[in-house]
Order: C-alpha cells, then structure tokens, then sequence
DNA sequence: AGGAAAATGGAATATAAGTTCCATCACGAT
DNA sequence: ATCGTGATGGAACTTATATTCCATTTTCCT
C-alpha cells in the first residue's frame, strides 16, 4: 500500500488546492498529470465518476484512487467530496465577501456574532432577490398597485412589519392604503369593502397565518386583484394571486431577518409610485 | 410505464424549476412532496445519491424515479444531470460576478433599476452597520433590556416597522414587550407605567417625530433606561440615553429602506435572549 | 549493467447505485 | 358497497462505480 500522510488530508478545497500546487512537482508522472486536471478542471472532479475523469484526464481509473491515497484520503470518494463542497451551498454572489465575513466573525464576543451573523444572512438574502424578481412581474405588481383606488395591505405576526412599512411608504407617496393586521382585529370587516377597483397586497412567510390565508381568500372572491410576497411557490398565497413574489431570507441561528423582504418592498413602493406619475392621475 | 411528455424535458435549470413548479399540485402527494424538495434543496439533489436523496426527502428509490420520469426524463440521473450544470462552470472569481452584476443593472427596466438600486444601498448599509456597531455597546444595551421586567418599543411613521419586529421577535423569544406607536392612541398612558426596573427602546430618524422625542423624555424622567437607535449623534435620542446605536440606510432616489435598522434589529433581540439564557431569570 | 523499489496499466472484484417489478393500498366512479 | 384505476412501499434486479490486485514496465541506485 502507497504511504499515507500522518495528519488528515485537508476537508476545505482552498486547503486542498494549495496541498495539491505544493505537492505536485514531488509527485511521479502519472499523478502529477491528475494534479494538474484537478487544478484545471475542478467542477469535473466534482461531478464526474471515476470512469468519466479518468478518460478526460487520460489516466486509468486506478490512478485517481492512488492519487486520492497519495494525499491521504481513504479513497477517490472522499476527496471528490471536497470539491463537491466547494460547489455547494454557495449563494451566487458574494461568496468571497461573506468569506471575509467570517473570518472577522471569529473570536468575538457573542454579540457581535449576532451582528456578523445577521449581515451575513441579510446580504445573501438580499442577493437572491435581486437575482430571483423577474421585471416583468415587478412592473405588473406596480402596474395593479398603481392602478388601485385604495392597497389593502395584509400581513400578520412576522410580517406586518412589512405591511406597517408599505402603509408607510406608500403613504407618503400619496396612495391610499388601509392597513390590516393590526391589533385593532376589526380586519375582516375592513376588508370586506375592497372590490374589482382596488388592489390588495399580502405578505405571509412558514408558518403561514391561517388568518391571511383566510384573508387572501376572501380578497381573491371580492375579484380584487391581489400581490403576494411569501417564501415558496407552494405557499398558499402564490395561488390565486395575480403576481407574487418569492423571497426566502436566510437564516441564522433559525432566526430570520426582513432584510430582503423590506428591500423588495422599498422598491415595490418606488414603482408603484412611478407608474402613478407616468400613467397620469385616475 | 408512467406516461411520458410528448415533448422534451428540459435541459436547462430554470425552466426546469418553473416546470416542477407548474405541475406541483397537479402531481400525486408522494410526487409533490419530491418536487417541493426539489426545489428547496437544489444542491442536494445535483451531488446526492438516489438513495440519500430518497432518505433526506422521505420518500422511497423509486419515487425519484417516478418522478424524474412524470417530468418526460429517461430516469432520475438525466434529472440529476439538469442540477449538477445548474453548479458547473459557475465563475468563481468575485470580479467576474461583480461584472455580470453589473451588466444585468444597465439597460433594465425602471422596475428592475429600483430593485438593483435599493440591493446595492441595502448591502452597503448593512456593511457599514458592522463597521460602526461596537460590541460592547451591543453588549450593555443587551444587558439593560435583558433585566428589563417588561420592554416599552417606541417608535412611529417609519420606526414603527422596527418596533413592531421587535415586537414580534422579542415575543417569540418570551420577553414582555408592549408596543408604543400603534393606532390606539393611548401611548402616554401606557408608557406612564414603565419604571426603573423596565426598559425602554426608541427608534427614530430625521425628521424625528416629535412624539418620538416627548415620549423618550418621559421615559427618562421615570428612570427607566432607554436604548435608541438613530442616525446622527445629534439625534435628540442620542441625549439622556443609556446606548444608542448610529444607523446610516443608504438612500435610493430619496428613499430609505429598512433593512439596515432590522438587521441590527435581529441581532439586538437575540444577544438579549441569550443574555437572558445566561443570566439566569430575575 | 543488474537489481531492487516504485510506478503503471488493466483486469477482477466488491460495493453501491439506479431502475424495475409486483403486491398492496387509497381513492373515486358506478 | 364494489370495482377499477392509479399511487405507493419495498424487494429484486441490473448496471455501473470505486476499489483492489497483480503482472509488467519504468526508474533509480550501486
């Protein structure tokens, strides 16, 4: 059996790429030919077989396991592991921002965790929005909205601050809007007066309200159109809805942020209130 | 055999994502349920095997393959191999993502340049939120509302959303809050009651409302600690408190979001739930 | 040049994976 | 209530994958 180095091979790819570049001149032919396509070809090594690698990388499938050994792995397995980790769980974007992240996160007091922690989990969140929201179905949302006589916003527990922010915002912008959710608990009574002319925006993440299901229903019947933002295309709000919107924040610690949430938001206000200006009063 | 598609099934990712979704609730429970895993766990799918998959997702073998094959696949490694591109050939490199970032921003629509414009101030916000916030501030204003036998949340027009998180957040944490700034109109009497063995956090930013500023006075003439978040240290919550934290949200077109002041927000309820946790009861 | 040690190619093997099949179950129509 | 269709669970089967083994070749030292 070929020598196996004393401590653990490397489980983090940038640890095992600069194993591999180190190691690579002291290697014989054969495996210095698969350490140059690991390097050159990392996605392959991820997703291809033995077999598969081997061929492009013209060496026999034995090779590969004799070079997984060679760095101290237990087999080729468990070095295509590392690579597969290195294409996993990454949120497109700022992957080497969130990186430097953490590094910064370690070794600070818990509280600051939190802080590194929550920023992390806004950025990615917030990332995904931008790259997730299709234009066409924010111009159509802002289309509805502006067009509305009066924006019945529903949102409950987590996510009425979402609509307290949208009454707000929109507020200022000279739309009127109605506010449910609020501990005034007369809300179904106020939403019973939304009809064809007006437009209804609801907002529901897991576990989702029953009351704002219930709500959007009852909207949904009134024939007035309705704008969902929710957290999954099987949400109870992204049926029946005329255009939604699909934010997932990430979490930490299994607590989540409304950072991502309150962005789209800002920017669902924005249009809406440029749809107002550029389609003329109503 | 389970009846195939006609057509083809898709080969690139995002069409395949909108198919699942398209026939999600068309598709029997055992089959649904593969589909909404599908979609949740994308990265699991492209690197697991049938069989972790299957276990992950509780469901058998052969559901995978029933359901790679009611989507017009040959079977579940034609599906997988859909996943796995999805991961391939992904630009590694931060400046060639900022570049491609960059290029989708120009020449989108007005809806879209909304979306990008408010990312890019939310993200810097949130960056800076980090930079500025000390620890040890975070720390002390944990502490006090950590002590506090009931949390009074001020804050009104666009605060209010932050305090109604805070509501929201500390509530499922098991912390007594009461939550000034709703329509009751009863706020003064309300904050009447709070004492020196309470807590009191207020948040407000230009133009501070009035109210804002009259009620933190009261607080503080009852010697109930107060915690505020702002935005300037000539805020008049910057005065006669015990913390306060600075919050800049970068501006889009004139408008602000919110997701800055959450993230601190979130970070904030759960440093005081842990010191709660760890200080034991009072 | 001769010999030992290491490296290599390729076949053999054991393991794991994907797929198929069938008995049973659930559900809707008659 | 009964029948029939479709869905489901789980075992059986087949394929292919990673790994091991060994004969052969290469390399390097004396």
């Amino acid at each position: 059996m070929t020598e196996a180095l004393t401590d653990s091979p490397p489980q983090a790819f940038n640890e095992l790429r600069d194993l591999i570049i180190e190691r690579r001149d002291k290697l014989p032919r054969r495996l210095a030919q698969v350490a140059a396509y690991t390097i050159e070809f990392p996605d392959d090594i991820a997703f291809g077989t033995v077999g598969s690698i081997s061929e492009r990388a013209a060496v026999q499938p034995s090779t590969l396991v004799r070079f997984a050994k060679a760095l101290g792995y237990s087999g080729f397995s468990e070095l295509q592991a590392v690579f597969q980790e290195r294409l996993r769980d990454r949120p497109n974007n700022y992957e080497a921002r969130l990186q430097s992240l953490d590094e910064h996160t370690s070794g600070h007091s818990p509280a600051m965790a939190a802080i590194e922690g929550f920023s992390e989990a806004a950025i990615r969140s917030i990332e995904r929005v931008k790259e997730r929201v299709k234009p066409e179905d924010l111009d159509e949302a802002a289309r509805i909205l502006a067009a509305a006589e009066t924006v019945y916003l529903i949102g409950l527990r987590r996510s009425y601050p979402v609509t307290a922010y949208l009454h707000y915002a929109l507020g200022t912008l000279g739309i009127r809007t109605v506010l449910a959710g609020s501990p005034s608990g007369v809300d179904r009574e106020i939403l019973a007066f939304a009809g064809p002319r007006d437009a209804a925006l609801a907002v529901s993440f897991t576990p989702y309200a029953p009351t704002t299901v219930e709500y959007t229903r009852q909207i949904v019947a009134q024939n007035t159109p309705l704008v969902s933002i929710t957290d999954s295309p099987f949400s109870p709000l992204a049926l029946n809805t005329s255009v939604w919107f699909e934010i997932v924040e990430s979490d930490f610690e299994g607590f989540r942020t409304l950072a991502a949430t309150m962005t789209l938001a800002a920017a669902l206000a924005i249009a809406v209130a440029e749809k107002r200006r550029a389609g003329g009063r109503r």
